[in-house]
DNA sequence: CAAGATTGAGGACTCAATCTTT
DNA sequence: AAAGATTGAGTCCTCAATCTTG
């Protein structure tokens, strides 16, 4: 009684032209490939906002945070970490721009090779990113986690694998 | 044999304080919850790529451009385009003048109320999203559904339906 | 020349401020 | 005052150009 007014769902009007037969998805794909995108616009503005709120870190800081803390003398060239977290040097680097300003990192010229800025975590960032990630991961529990199933995880963990290149990206951190 | 080097794999560094039990998460969920990410970035980045490649428009623009397929006369107002897309209306005006520029759609003020103006798709307007959108279902077909089978399409559908208020956005079109 | 880092320009997005009309 | 639209400022990101070192 409710719908069929001037709301439809996603998957009612997930196609424009029906013209022709073409153009089209059945309701279950619609809903599969919207949610997708819809759940995670959600998702990661929420966890954003609540990382930002609290610890004034967006999610691409508290990443580079996390794999400097987890890295040897918590210290990672800048190359080394645009490719882990798959962003571009640039970004890297200005992010780092921030961090540093902060005190949570310092950026160190690499003895062996004079082309190389090595991002080294002080105390103050080991101190703050773990703060950060505890918020992080409660987070990402409740909002996600416990609104799934363990089968369901299951599934989703496996289809996910397949459009990541088993190697590319390797370790992710946040 | 062949990893154990350098590379870790996503699940086994989704976390980094290993120091209390806390602030980790299984292997399954790292897998679930990373690989969701990954997932979206590339295969977003992958479609938006070949829609501004193929027909110069951003997803976001071929959204605005399927609604307006879709709606009476071809015309919404802009207040309701941000509703529906989710966009902000300060993005939906900039997306207007773009398209506006490219003379896909009119901005018409509304002859009832003179603080609305309505987006009306040109002609061109609709030939280009009928275009833009073959490419783009193609593309989520091939990159997406075609990695599925039906049973996984309909957990996808399922869960992610746990993320969306059943109302809110309404009609997704892209 | 190639690799590593930085910088400039520009796109996509949001929020806050503004202006007009209700 | 509140709603609708626009504009300005600022964040996050990428690509292309540059500079330095190997």
């Amino acid at each position: 009684m409710a719908s069929k007014a001037n709301t439809k769902t996603a998957a009612e009007c997930a196609y424009v032209l029906g013209e022709d037969g073409l153009n089209r998805w059945s309701d279950t794909h619609a809903d599969a490939w919207i949610g997708l995108l819809e759940a995670h616009k959600r998702l990661t503005r929420a966890l954003e906002a609540e990382l930002e709120a609290e610890h004034g870190l967006s999610l691409s800081g508290v990443e580079v945070l996390a794999r400097l803390a987890g890295a040897d003398e918590r210290t990672m060239k800048l190359s080394a970490l645009a490719t882990e977290t798959g962003l571009s040097l640039s970004r890297i680097s200005r992010i780092c721009d921030m961090l540093q300003a902060r005190a949570l990192i310092e950026r160190v010229p690499s003895p062996d090779d004079a082309r190389v800025v090595e991002a080294h975590l002080t105390g103050a960032g080991l101190k703050l990113v773990r703060k950060a990630q505890a918020t992080h991961f409660a987070g990402v529990q409740e909002r996600f986690f416990d609104q799934l199933d363990a089968s369901e995880i299951r599934v989703l963990a496996d289809v996910f694998a397949r459009f990541v290149p088993a190697d590319a990206g390797a370790c992710k951190s946040v």
